[in-house]
DNA sequence: TTTCATTATGTTATACTGTAATGGTTATAA
DNA sequence: TTATAACCATTACAGTATAACATAATGAAA
């Protein structure tokens, strides 16, 4: 099983996440001809500022305080850099959040799943090929053509599980 | 695997299914000792108008339409029976079409999924062990504790499968 | 039956999420 | 340098959802 499930819910150096991600997007971009403008790439540095997905209107607000020169940066600007990142695989789309969240493995065309802390905010991106098949062998049993999947599974993570039972032990 | 993909897809006496759909609630209902208004039922019985999901808003538009009394419906009364009627299971949300589907097997408490054809629009819902066993091992696999999920998927139903090839065919 | 508490609904206003449309700006290549 | 396409700014608005407060209906207790 493919995930960042260790890196989304426990503390590390997460400058590491920012800049690989990054990297991975300059280049990915390079290879795919399109162009990772300064802000496609703001966006998807505020997007990985955490492992939390995080919604536009969060996105312009941040924006908006990190620049320097005071501009207001607004909804539709996001939203195409948010469509462009999208439709290169660098981030994912929430749907049970109306949020945004970096894709940890961009390039390897998976289909995958989220599980979303309630607690803490954090989801990690999973890839199982027993839930895969799981779906289209389900999906094959009503004669129906699988094109696209969202699975996104809410929760606890095993921070906020612990930090839980110490809570109701007290 | 318990689904109703049969009924969603392909054309039947629906009325059967609205009345089916009715009786459940009322039993229901009686059987929590909550209260299935004549609010909450019409919005119910718009919901059931047929196997596609409807947006909050088209619930409004219908009910308005339907309505003798020449009285406008408004969105937060719709809201709070979708609430109630969510609570009570007799209803679904589908997050990727910010819609609303009833449940043709409430009471049962299952966890279960949905085959959205994106073509007539359709949804049926489906609950297969399999694929529940896949998701927890999964989440187990990451220490994660499952609550709740959401598995959408969309693609072509067998009917407007037929449908296209005989299109790709002439 | 009256009263009281609870639940449900009506009404207005507004927040949040997302997109259409238009025109200006910048980068790239001929 | 100029034509072209891609990108971005701006305004306006569409669609989804809820807050807040007033009123009405319901059910149980006095």
């Amino acid at each position: 099983m493919l995930t960042n499930s260790r890196l989304a819910y426990h503390s590390h150096d997460h400058r590491r996440c920012v800049s690989a991600a990054l990297t991975r997007a300059k280049t990915l971009c390079e290879d795919s001809e399109v162009r990772l403008t300064p802000i496609r790439e703001a966006v998807l540095r505020t997007i990985w500022a955490s492992h939390r997905p995080l919604g536009a209107y969060d996105i312009v607000d941040k924006m908006t305080l990190e620049t320097t020169s005071g501009k207001r940066i607004l909804a539709p600007t996001v939203y195409r850099a948010i469509e462009f990142l999208l439709a290169q695989g660098l981030i994912h789309r929430i749907a049970t959040l109306n949020a945004y969240i970096g894709c940890p493995f961009p390039g390897s065309h998976h289909s995958d799943f989220f599980l979303i802390c309630r607690e803490c905010g954090s989801a990690a991106e999973c890839s199982a090929d027993q839930l895969n098949i799981a779906v289209e062998q389900t999906a094959k049993r009503a004669n129906f053509k699988v094109e696209t999947q969202v699975i996104e599974i809410a929760g606890l993570c095993p921070e906020c599980q612990r930090v839980s039972q110490q809570g109701g032990l007290k």
